[in-house]
DNA sequence: TATAACCACGGATTATAATCCGTATTTTTT
DNA sequence: AAAAAATACGGATTATAATCCGTGGTTATA
């Protein structure tokens, strides 16, 4: 998408990989959809406010470690 | 809309209060709609990290120190 | 007390975030 | 090497973010 997008996606991988779980597990626990979940990896989404905030409760991290 | 959208509607406010500047020009220097930007400062909606970014550009500040 | 600048709020439309499938490929495990 | 798990990727649909334009009310300024 952007450089913006693809850094938080990376800071996002990193931080799921740290927890040792899968992208899907990720996701069901998040309460999205799987295939999104690798979109934001790939930093092909813009994500709103709200999605960041559930994934980081899910990594155990604020919301603004995860921003670039 | 919820207490995430309405906490960081009332960040954005306070800093752009700071920086002595009206809602519509705030809107035209990020190139986004001015009744939009009511919405975000009243936390009525729930905007993109895209729309973060540029928000916090203007108001010369990092986009982690505007979420809550 | 006018006049203007600023903000709240709304309805209708457009753009796009997010979902719900599916399949192919890669990586890991046995 | 085979099987299983994990990821990449895509198309079609649905939900909602964001725009466009308008009006009424409230607060500063002349």
């Amino acid at each position: 998408m952007n450089d913006l997008a693809k850094a938080l996606g990376a800071n996002i991988r990193a931080k799921r990989k740290e927890s040792g779980i899968s992208q899907d597990a990720l996701a069901l626990e998040c309460g999205l959809d799987r295939s999104y979940m690798g979109r934001i990896e790939r930093g092909e989404v813009n994500i709103t406010i709200e999605k960041l905030y559930k994934i980081a409760a899910q990594l155990n991290c604020s919301a603004g470690t995860l921003l670039p």
